[in-house]
DNA sequence: TGGTTATTTAACCAGGAGGTTATTAGCGAT
DNA sequence: ATCGCTAATAACCTCCTGGTTAAATAACCA
């Protein structure tokens, strides 16, 4: 998996305007001027933001006469959850508490002089 | 689920380095320079990369005499993969090829006169 | 007190992101 | 041919990002 097209394919999902053209594309394809219409937005700053998805990946284009009717691409955002998942065991609660259980159980033991480990009481959200 | 909480998740997500930060951080905590370290780059930068980890909520900072133990936090990823998730079923492949059948048949219907809709192997990558 | 280590902040810079308006290009229809 | 519609491009602006170096803070240590 390649680190630069993660980083294409966040960066793109980065932007509630992109974010929200990928929800409505997910119902159906539909053209630029359509995309643009719910948006207080130029049709050239869509355009921008359509280039955005498909150099992404994330949206490929037809031709229909005048129209280029836009269409979602699944596979970066598989890439992107795969990626978020490949951590996710690290990441559950459980890990963390276990950590934090750790580093206590340290911070006791050096009571009879310097506590050294961080205390996680100290922790700031 | 805030918008503006998956903006700042994503965007934190879509650098090499911050990725690279996350992973690291899911083994264990880590001060400002042991995540410095492997990268060439100067502290001050890795700061900018935690703060903006930071501000994602991605990471929390305690205190530990001179040093900041960073530490991950979970919830703001996990949002991130609700909101891809949320749009997985439609992403789904099945789906893509029944909308570019439907485009096909439709434009098979028209071949009396103009055939108005989207040409499926119009579509370019 | 003064020194050392860890980290943040300040000031600066180059380049990219996101928007605008105006213009151009592509294609159908008259 | 030309008009109208759809979309892309150009040129421009402002603000943010990601990096630098240098200086300021913070906390410990002797």
């Amino acid at each position: 998996m390649d680190a630069e097209l993660l980083d294409t394919t966040f960066a793109a999902l980065a932007h509630p305007t992109r974010r929200a053209i990928l929800a409505r594309l997910a119902l159906s394809e539909a053209t630029v001027t359509e995309l643009a219409e719910p948006f207080e937005m130029s049709q050239p700053a869509i355009s921008k933001h359509l280039r955005v998805l498909e150099r992404a990946g994330l949206v490929s284009r037809g031709r229909d006469a005048q129209r280029r009717p836009c269409r979602l691409e699944a596979q970066p955002l598989r890439d992107a959850v795969a990626w978020l998942a490949d951590y996710r065991d690290y990441w559950a609660e459980s890990y963390q508490r276990l950590d934090a259980l750790l580093d206590e159980l340290q911070a006791v033991d050096h009571t009879d002089g310097e506590s050294r480990r961080a205390r996680p009481d100290g922790m700031v959200r």
